[in-house]
DNA sequence: ATAGTAATAT
DNA sequence: GATATTACTA
């Protein structure tokens, strides 16, 4: 007798919005070269529960490839032991395809109107993102959504063309959608002038989570096994470098919402294991190259300089 | 103080 | 050249 609302938000919610995002608090490594300095920085105790050991094993070393910095101005020949970890000059920010999904994730998820560089960078929940790395970011993903409209789009331009009806893609449909309010039960709600209330949810509410966590500011700095994220070179035989996973995974998955089960596929033999999580699987996505072969090195994440 | 835009640096 | 970073401005 009860409990008949409508169950398309409810199932949408687990089909288009699985956004577990918002129920694990991630914790990527964003330092790529700061691990270079960081290695100055002695192990910080902090001792954390993340501190997990699985990663000990495993050798991955970076041979060669990226070339680009190896940061360290500077200078001091060595010595140097005592720096402050947070003073440190954020070298640059690699946007790597995986963040960046969880970027449009996030700004889909909180729509247009809430899709501010600080909102978003919280629902990211990416330690050492700041709001000038999200708000730059945005921007330039505006202005890639903006190329698209304005022009009549033609995203893949031309030629071939896949069927795109409208040829909107899913994130600008999120971001058209706004919604800023989670979800007002019956009672009181919050004076919102928008007659929609597609879906929109902010359990990573600061207060929603009854732990020691710090309410404000969400800058830990505390990853002592960090490494130059394995972007998308994963390459065929294995190897998968997905230290977040691997935390999680390591960790006991703390992300145990009650409810959620996930449906283990059992056909599927080729594939072996595959994520665990939706949102994993996402992850995932955008990173492949192509199951045989195609290796793609620059990967642009969003075609700006399109045709002028 | 925050967000957006522009210019700049790598 | 593209991307990210920084500064200025609203």
């Amino acid at each position: 007798m009860r409990e008949e609302e409508e169950p398309s938000w409810f199932a949408r919610f687990d089909e288009d919005l699985p956004a577990p995002d918002e129920l694990m608090p991630l914790s990527q490594s964003l330092i790529t070269r700061d691990l270079a300095a960081a290695f100055d920085i002695p192990t910080h105790g902090g001792g954390g529960p993340l501190s997990g050991g699985a990663d000990g094993a495993g050798g991955q070393e970076m041979n060669g490839g990226a070339s680009s910095a190896a940061g360290s101005s500077g200078g001091n020949g060595g010595g140097n032991g005592e720096e402050p970890a947070r003073t440190l000059k954020r070298p640059r920010l690699v946007w790597t395809p995986q963040l960046h999904k969880r970027f449009v994730d996030a700004v889909a998820h909180l729509g247009i109107k809430n899709a501010v560089p600080k909102t978003i960078m919280q629902l990211m929940s990416v330690d050492g993102l700041t709001r000038e790395n999200v708000a730059s970011h945005l921007q330039k993903y505006r202005l890639y959504l903006k190329r698209m409209q304005g022009l009549g789009n033609g995203g893949g331009g031309g030629g071939g063309s896949h069927s795109s009806g409208s040829g909107t893609d899913a994130a600008t449909e999120h971001l058209f959608a706004t919604g800023p309010s989670p979800f007002l039960p019956p009672g009181r709600g919050p004076a919102v002038a928008d007659p929609y209330t597609p879906y929109a949810a902010m359990p990573a509410h600061p207060a929603a989570h009854h732990h020691h966590h710090h309410p404000q500011q969400i800058a830990h700095f505390h990853h002592p096994a960090a490494r130059p994220l394995g972007h998308y070179g994963a390459g065929p035989g294995g190897g998968f470098d997905h230290g977040f996973l691997s935390r999680a995974v390591a960790s006991g998955a703390p992300v145990g919402p009650p409810g959620m089960h996930h449906r283990m596929v059992g056909g599927g033999a080729a594939m072996g294991m595959m994520a665990p999580s939706s949102f994993a699987e996402e992850l995932e996505l955008g990173s492949r190259g192509g199951g045989g072969g195609g290796g793609r090195r620059e990967l642009t994440l969003f075609p700006t300089s399109g045709e002028h």
